[in-house]
DNA sequence: AGCCTTTATGCTCAGGATAAGTATAAGCCA
DNA sequence: TGGCTTATACTTATCCTGAGCATAAAGGCT
C-alpha cells in the first residue's frame, strides 16, 4: 500500500459518476440456542452507516460504529457482498447508493447499546429456515402449495416444469433433502414468486405474502446472505466459538451449531469430530446447575487459528 | 426491487461522503493448459471500468464493457470483494476511492479484442505458485531464505517464531504440505516482508524483490483473490467447465484443472470422480490428432446445473 | 510381424472418514 | 431405590480417497 502511481494506471474514462456507500452489517450472537442479529429502527433494519472519509479501511469504517453501538469487541468479520441499490431509495435518481455489507460474529453483551438497537431472532425473518424440530408446518401448508401455484402460473409448459424444479431443489420437496445453505436461494424464489412483502407494492397485495417479518430496502436479501456465508462457513472453519462464551460443555457447543445450522446434528458424531480435530481442551471444571449428568468444561483450542491453515480438498491431488 | 421507502428507513448521518467506484475484472481463461488473465495497459493492470449512472446493475455494468472489450460471451461471473483504495491514486485525497471486483470465466476468443488488451499467463505474476513440475526451484533458493531473515528480523523472540510459523504454513515448509489455496496469503505475507515491489517505494529497493510482474495499484492482490476463489471453488462446484470448449477429453479437463490448482491430480482417481459425479457424458466422437491411444470426447451435462444446488457437508447432520 | 512409446481406461486394495446405533456412567429427584 | 436426564465410550456397516497394477489401443520403428 502507499504506493505513488500516475504514469501505469489504467486509463480512466473521463466521467467517473460519484456515489455513496454504506456500511451494513450482519451482527450475529447466539444466546441461549437462538440465533440472534442486531437491528434498528424497530427491528426492520440491519446496522448500517456511512463509510466516512476518515475511516482507514472499510473494515476498520465497520469496526468503528458497531463498537460504538454495541460497546462490544468485535471478534472475526468478514465481508460478504456489495450491492448496488439502484434509486430504490425513493430520491432523485442522480447516484447510485452501493451497500458493502460485512457479517460479524460476537456475543450478547451486557453492555450498553445504542437506544434503538436490539437483537432480534434472525428466524422472525425467516421462519421456514428452522428445521430444528423438524420441517415447519408452514412448509407444506403454506409455502409448497403457493409454489406451486406460482410454477402453474408461467405460461410454456418447460418454464412450468423449470420453475417446480427449482422449488422442489431449494425447499427439499419430491423427496428431496433440505439443504440449509440455499436459505439465499429459497428467498429470492419467494421474491420471484411475489410471497415477499418487499417486492410487493400495494398494501392490499402485501397481506397475501407468506409470514416472516420484512425489512427495510433489501436488508432481508443481506441477511440470507450472511446466514447462508455463516451456515456454510461453520462446516470447514472454526468460527462458531467466537459466538460461545470462554467456557462451555459439548452440548451448548452443539445447540449452537444446531442453531445456526437450523437442523439438529449427531451428537455422538458431534462430539468425535470436535475432538479428533483438537478444537477444544477441558477447562478441568465441570458445568454446575444442570440436569443430568454434569458435563466437563471445555475452551476453544486457540493455537488453531494458527496450526490450521487447512482448507479441505476435494481434488485427487497426487503427491508425488 | 422497486420498493418506494422513506418512512422505514434507517435514519442517516447528515454527512454521506462521496466516493467514486470501479469494477475491476480477473477475467480467466485457459489456453493449452496455461492458464491466462485478460490485462490491459502493458500487462500491467487488469481491465477496469467505473461503475456507471446508465448500468443497471453491478453485473450488468461489469459485463457490458467487459463484452465491449473481448466481444466474447462472459458466462460464469461472481462477485470477489470490494477494497478501498485509500488516496493511493496520487490525486488530492478529497474522496476514497472503492473497486469492486468479479472473478470471470471464459474462453481466449479468436474475436478481436481492444487494442492494448491481450491476455497474460497468471503464473507470471505469481511464479512460485505453479507446482505442476514440483516445487519450483525459486522457492527453496530464494523465498525461503527471505522469509527467514523477515523472521529473524523480527524484535522479539516470540515474534520471530511467530513470523515463520507463518511463513511455514502459508509456504509448505519444515515438512508442511504446500496448499495451494493459500495464494493470498502467501501474497501478504511476501508484501509485509517488503518482497514485492508494490510494497517499495524507491526503485533501489524495488530490485531487491521477488520475481514476478509486478502491477498496478493493487491489482495483483486483487488477481491473487481471484485465483485462491477460482482455486477453491474448482473442488466443489463444476466451474471448470466454463473455461473448456464445447467438447474436450478428460486429460484435457483434467490439464485445465492442474493448470488451475498449479498441481498435479491422480489421473485414474480425477476419472473416478468426475464420472461417478456425472459431470459429463459421452459426445460418440473420437479426439482426432492425438499421440497414443484415442479418448473419448466428452461434454459437460448442463444438466446439473440444476440437479446440482449441492453444498458438500461436513456437519453430522441427523436425518431424523 | 514384433516391439516400443504413449495415452486411455478398467480394476483392486487399504485406510480413513462418516452415519447410525448400542451400551454404560453419573448426576438429580420422587 | 428406581426412574429421568444428560454425558460419554464403543461398535458396525458403508462410503470415500489415495495409490498403484494391469490392460487396451493407437502410431512409429526395426
Amino acid at each position: 500500500m502507499g504506493q505513488t502511481t500516475g504514469s501505469s494506471r489504467p486509463p480512466r474514462r473521463p466521467a467517473d459518476h460519484a456515489v455513496t456507500a454504506d456500511l451494513v452489517a450482519v451482527l450475529v450472537a447466539v444466546t441461549d440456542g437462538q440465533p440472534k442479529i442486531m437491528t434498528i429502527a424497530d427491528a426492520s433494519a440491519l446496522p448500517s452507516g456511512p463509510f466516512q472519509f476518515a475511516h482507514r479501511s472499510l473494515q476498520t469504517g465497520l469496526r468503528a460504529w458497531v463498537e460504538e453501538q454495541t460497546h462490544h469487541p468485535l471478534g472475526y468479520v468478514e465481508q460478504l457482498y456489495t450491492f448496488a441499490d439502484l434509486g430504490r431509495t425513493g430520491g432523485p435518481k442522480t447516484s447510485h447508493r452501493i451497500s458493502i455489507s460485512y457479517l460479524g460474529l460476537t456475543r450478547e453483551g451486557q453492555a450498553r447499546q445504542a437506544a434503538q438497537a436490539h437483537w432480534s431472532g434472525w428466524y422472525d425473518y425467516f421462519p421456514w429456515e428452522d428445521h430444528r424440530a423438524g420441517p415447519p408446518p408452514m412448509l407444506a401448508k403454506m409455502l409448497t402449495p403457493r409454489l406451486r401455484a406460482w410454477a402453474k402460473s408461467a405460461d410454456a409448459a418447460a418454464a412450468q416444469r423449470e420453475r417446480w424444479q427449482r422449488a422442489a431443489i431449494n425447499f427439499g420437496l419430491d423427496g428431496r433433502d433440505w439443504n440449509e445453505e440455499l436459505i439465499l436461494q429459497r428467498y429470492e424464489l419467494l421474491y420471484e414468486a411475489g410471497q415477499i412483502p418487499e417486492a410487493v407494492r400495494s398494501k392490499a397485495n402485501a397481506a397475501a405474502t407468506v409470514p416472516g417479518r420484512p425489512m427495510t430496502a433489501d436488508h432481508r436479501r443481506i441477511l440470507a446472505t450472511g446466514i447462508a456465508r455463516l451456515r456454510a462457513k461453520i462446516k470447514y472453519r472454526p468460527v462458531v466459538f467466537e459466538l460461545m462464551p470462554a467456557e462451555f460443555t459439548l452440548l451448548q457447543l452443539q445447540r449452537s451449531v444446531e442453531a445456526l445450522a437450523g437442523r439438529l446434528v449427531h451428537k455422538q458424531n458431534f462430539r468425535r469430530l470436535i475432538e479428533q480435530q483438537e478444537l477444544v481442551e477441558e477447562t478441568g471444571a465441570i458445568a454446575a446447575d444442570t440436569v443430568g449428568r454434569p458435563a466437563k468444561l471445555f475452551r476453544f483450542r486457540h493455537a488453531v487459528q494458527a496450526e490450521r491453515a487447512a482448507a479441505g480438498t476435494k481434488l485427487p491431488l497426487s503427491r508425488s
